[in-house]
RNA sequence: GGGCGAUUAGCUCAGUUGGUUAGAGCGCCACCCUUACAAGGUGGAAGUCACUGGUUCGAGUCCAGUAUCGCCCA
């Protein structure tokens, strides 16, 4: 239609895919990303929660950054020197499984088959392959980091950093090493984090096992039986339990229920007294029992444990329960939890019977080599054999399974690092009590110091080969001679006296106490144990002082430090810590942390007390919390479940500008955003909705083109060949049908600027709809400001959204033709166009980049020089365009009332229109009774009611009188009528107005009982009251005027 | 078992300090390819604000309890 080369070069749909393409790269080799040191101005800085190389980024990764992202952006267009500090995380277990994985796959090698050295390769491989492809996600995400310091956690920077904490702490003696029970794979052969395990209910047995007793005097039992849910871990068994006052541990216990009985719901009290009765019936069953086994072991009784003929005491510990069981309980200090805590305060020696793979060991006797389920059933057949079997109960266990291997999680006793917590966790509290780091949403706050109050000593070493090696080296020492010797050479040596090393003796857990309640007869078994272990911590990478130590018979820790070591170094090792660069010194702290709340206890509280030990100061301000991206059912999305959504493929199927508003238009301030999500069909485009079933299949067959495409799960090779059907969401849509929006207002705004001029727009020359938008303007950019300074991030993108779509596009922009036609208004409202273009583009930049740097430019070339008092010429780019300022005089709440009153007439002519079913083209005639101060405001307004209704004003005021057959709308403070004698539909308009009359009188007898009732008079505010009587004043004329317009239909027809 | 949160239209969500007739997007219905935009325009239908009590002149909003769901911790 048109020759003109502006239209020409403005295809009328958003082509995000080539201003994506175009503007990313300009802003990279326009430096702006960047940030200086030298720079004087006011800092903004973040560290980005690093990604994890373990695979690509999904959807809660594109809220993080995009939430991150919008922050930079504003903050470095109010002018501060900004930094964001991108980097990835190596996560030591999740990544070493995965390599792993695909190794026994692919190659049916285990780590061991291919070594340390070789395996650490591999990974090192297949992190150099996610981490180009997260920082390419990051990079169409619009993400603003500062590339240039892109940091690894295993990079050399911040390996100086793991190593020189690590020291510090060493050296402070907040780091030793002891034996604890730990969540053991056996699968992979690690230690799990309790954050690496889940738990799972499962079908077992409780069985119950009789021990001979040794020696039993008349009177006495010659068995005492005990019940077990893992008969196996006998083997490792050091002695049995009974409560030392079984009596008084009733009393408790019967109390304790009596007073939750005394409070609990009468529906749950039957329940209560049954627990209740079974207590006190076991008061004469178990009870002289149990006082008489509690006897027997203060004299030194003595129990054979069956299959391996060791013999173990009788002992009194509270940890058995008289309520519970047979009252007795078999103590296993080295495969159990509680067991443990009893055999510390009973000093029982501790038997491990496993080997790292989960099959039993040499402590095992003749069970040695068996995997636990085929010794759990050999030693119950071994039992039922020796008659020792008493009643198998069935019982639901609460089984703990790695997170990792998906297998049951061992409690296994082996040496761990530790860092002790007390002090360090104090540190991380004050900081936030003391809101030196302010937690936002406030609630999350409480989880943070609940946590940190327990002070649990932070195991930090797993048995993996990826990641920091523990920089210690370690010899045994067997006698007190050969320590002193140790300890003396030590001290001597240069490298401890200059510093660059230093030393712990740490002594031997497990062997025998000299003072114990008798000495184990162990059979044949003979448990050797040094005395001790001596540490050297060498403080840096250094080959010589190394090799040194290894000449002197140390010998380097295999274990790798927890990934989390690393990370909570994060926002200073990153700046160059422990080096004093400028970086360091201009940056830190950072402003702001965002991330998700799984990971408060895990990383932020250990970047707090990380930041303050080695820096002296909080690594950041303020934690923004964000909510997490559910599935339709409410499901945490996975690559695991198939419910994961690709944010590149919302990207392609989208743009990126269109899924970065989309997220922040849902981040809210609770806890979570639901997100259905549909498989896209790629043969046709049908959007299949996913459900639990259809989710985990390998294909899908559209039931639209009935051909199938392949998912995330495909592995067949007929499946393989088909195509890839995407998991999208169309909660996206919003966002593209909003910059497609924003594009094709800002094309009509290009396309109309010939002849543009720029110079100042005085306040003589604005009319009614110029100073309204200027007012919305400025009060919408103080909302949006307001919101994002306090991370509420839909606030402002609702704001933004409304202001252009419903204001700037559905009213300036269809007033502004009529304006653009005529002479004297054109280059007015060609500047007020492009200087409001020039606004809402800068307030919806964090938002939207990609378009509207493509806009900027291209009104850079058509009105290179804007604004309304004093024309400038615009930035190179509009990522370092400055935000904009409110200008308080342009807001003028009563022009926003003013204007309200023309958009209400404008809607009642529009809906008379449509329910009278008048066709577009026929144009009507409307009068508008009202106010003389109504009259004023709408009478300058004619043109709009003509080129936005096809209305044609012809009366206006007080004495409006209508016409007598006409449609009307009723609104407050004045009456609409239109005349549509020719179209008018008698019957039609006849519903709608009894329909209208019935909506007031239910207001109206609202009211009324509200006002007739005294104490609502009396006790209510008395502008409150004042309003309710006007309203039903004003209520009443309505319903009159309606009356007498249904009056004159009924005359007419 | 403890903590945190949610429950508002068919779906996904807003709803400030309690005070007109509870809003939006998608979907639905009707009309319109009107010279920026059909990824659009105009109008419409659609809600016992989970339930039960309480406070209050007045409760989606405050308090207590119940139910269901989610997350975290043990």
């Amino acid at each position: 239609m048109s020759c003109n080369p502006i239209t020409d070069s403005l295809p009328a749909q958003y082509d995000y895919a080539a201003a994506q393409e175009k503007w990313y790269d300009y802003w990279v080799e326009g430096g702006y990303f960047h940030a200086d040191p030298e720079d004087t101005r006011t800092v903004y800085s973040l560290a980005i929660p690093p990604p994890n190389v373990t695979g690509a980024l999904h959807l809660g990764h594109a809220l993080n950054i995009t939430l991150q992202d919008i922050l930079v952006r504003m903050r470095r267009m109010q002018g501060y020197n900004t930094l964001w500090m991108p980097g990835t995380d190596h996560a030591g277990i999740a990544t070493q499984a995965v390599v792993e994985k695909r190794l026994l796959e692919e190659e049916h090698q285990t780590r061991h088959d291919l070594g340390r050295e070789k395996l650490v390769q591999r990974i090192w491989e297949w992190k150099k392959q996610y981490e180009t492809r997260i920082l390419g996600q990051l990079k169409r995400l619009g993400a603003s980091c500062d590339w240039e310091r892109t940091r690894f956690t295993l990079d050399s920077i911040c390996a100086r950093a793991v190593r020189h904490w690590f020291f510090r702490l060493f050296q402070e003696n907040l780091i030793y090493r002891g034996k604890r029970l730990v969540n053991w794979d056996t699968y992979l052969q690690t230690t799990v984090s309790d954050d690496e395990v889940f738990h799972e209910t499962v079908q077992g047995h409780f069985w119950h096992i009789r021990y001979p007793v040794l020696d039993p005097r008349p009177g006495e039992p010659t068995y005492v039986e005990i019940a077990t849910t893992r008969p196996e871990t006998l083997l490792g068994d050091t002695a049995v339990a009974v409560h030392p006052d079984p009596a008084g541990a009733l009393d408790r216990a019967e109390k304790g229920l009596e007073a939750k009985r005394a409070t609990a719901p009468a529906k749950e009290r039957p329940a209560i007294q049954e627990q209740l009765d079974a207590l006190r019936a076991r008061r004469k069953t178990h009870v002289p029992k149990l006082e008489l086994l509690r006897d027997m072991a203060h004299a030194g009784c003595m129990v054979m444990l069956p299959l391996v003929n060791r013999r173990i005491p009788l002992i009194t510990d509270p940890w058995a329960k008289p309520e519970l069981g047979t009252g007795c309980v078999k103590i296993t200090p080295a495969h159990d939890e509680n067991d443990y805590e009893v055999g510390l305060r009973c000093q029982l020696p501790l038997i491990n019977i496993l080997n790292p793979d989960g099959t039993l060991n040499e402590h095992a006797g003749p069970y040695q080599g068996l995997t636990i389920p085929i010794a759990r059933k050999r030693v119950i057949n071994d039992l039922d054999d020796l008659e020792l079997l008493g009643q198998i109960d069935d019982r639901e266990i609460d089984l703990a399974h790695s997170d990792r291997s998906k297998t049951p999680i061992e409690p296994y006793l082996t040496d761990q690092w530790f860092i002790r917590m007390d002090q360090l966790a104090q540190s991380a509290m004050d900081a936030v009590t003391t809101g030196r780091v302010r937690i936002i949403p406030e609630r999350y706050a409480k989880g943070y110091l609940d946590w940190l109050q327990e002070k649990r000593d932070w195991p930090i070493g797993r048995q993996l080969w990826w990641g920091h090696q523990i920089p210690i080296w370690s010899q045994t020492v067997d006698s007190a001679a050969e320590l002193e010797n140790l300890i003396a050479r030590l001290d001597g040596d240069p490298t401890i006296q200059s510093g660059k090393a230093t030393y712990r003796v740490e002594p031997d857990e497990e062997r025998q106490p000299n003072d114990g309640p008798e000495p184990l007869a162990h059979g044949a078994i003979v448990f050797q144990h040094p005395l001790a272990t001596v540490h050297v911590c060498i403080a840096e990478e250094d080959g010589s002082s190394q090799e040194h130590f290894e000449k002197m018979g140390f010998v380097r820790q295999e274990d790798v430090l927890d990934t989390w070591f690393s990370s909570a170094l994060w926002p200073h090792s990153t700046l160059g810590w422990p080096e004093k660069t400028p970086e360091l010194e201009r940056f830190y702290p950072t402003n702001t942390l965002i991330t998700s709340r799984d990971i408060i206890t895990l990383w932020v509280a250990r970047m707090v007390l990380a930041g303050q030990f080695n820096m002296g100061d909080v690594p950041f301000r303020e934690v923004y919390i964000h909510p997490k991206i559910l599935d339709g059912f409410g499901e945490t999305m996975s690559k695991t479940k198939g419910n994961g959504v690709d944010p590149l493929d919302v990207i392609d199927k989208f743009g990126a500008d269109a899924l970065r508003f989309g997220l922040a238009f849902m981040t809210t301030e609770t806890q979570d955003v639901r997100m259905p999500v549909e498989y896209e069909c790629p043969h046709c485009n049908h959007l299949i909705d996913q459900t639990r079933k259809n989710r985990t299949q390998p294909k899908v067959q559209c039931p639209k083109c009935k051909k199938a495409f392949r998912t995330q799960w495909a592995n067949h090779p007929d499946d393989l060949a088909l195509p890839r059907g995407c998991v999208v969401s169309e909660r996206f849509e919003l966002g593209r049908n909003f910059a497609n929006k924003l594009w094709n207002a800002a094309r009509f705004v290009m396309i109309n600027l010939e002849g543009y001029t720029p110079a100042p727009v005085a306040e003589s020359q604005r009319v009614l709809e110029d100073r309204w938008l200027l007012s919305r303007l400025a009060t919408v950019t103080r909302q949006v400001t307001e919101a994002l300074d306090t991370y509420r991030y839909a606030d402002a993108a609702r704001a933004l959204y409304d202001l252009a779509w419903d204001e700037f596009c559905s009213f300036y922009v269809e007033m502004a033709k009529p304006r653009l036609q005529a002479d004297p208004s054109r280059p007015i409202v060609q500047r007020l166009l492009v200087h409001t273009l020039d606004i809402l583009m800068r307030l919806l930049h964090p938002f939207i980049p990609f378009l509207t740097e493509d806009v900027w430019q291209r009104l850079g070339t058509l009105a290179p020089i804007r604004g309304l008092e004093k024309p400038v010429a615009a930035s190179e780019s509009i990522l370092v365009a400055p935000w904009p300022t409110v200008d308080q005089s342009l807001c003028d709440p009563r022009i926003e009332e003013q204007f309200a009153t023309f958009q209400t007439v404008l809607s009642a002519v529009r809906e008379i229109r449509s329910c009278q079913n008048i066709p577009p083209k026929e144009s009507i005639r409307f009068q508008v009774r009202c106010n003389p101060a109504n009259e004023k405001l709408l009478r300058p307004m004619v043109p709009y009611f003509l080129s936005m209704a096809r209305a044609e004003a012809s009366g206006w005021g007080r004495d409006v009188v209508p016409p007598k057959l006409c449609a009307s709308v009723t609104r407050p403070g004045l009456e609409v009528y239109v005349d549509v004698s020719e179209f008018l539909d008698v019957q039609t308009e006849k519903v709608r107005l009894e329909k209208e009359r019935d909506q007031l009188e239910n207001r109206i007898s609202a009211i009324d009982k509200k006002l007739k009732n005294a104490s609502f008079v009396t006790r209510a505010p008395t502008d409150v009251v004042a309003r309710e009587r006007a309203r039903l004043v004003e209520l009443t004329g309505q319903r009159q005027s309606i009356e007498s317009a249904l009056d004159n239909l009924n005359a007419h027809g």
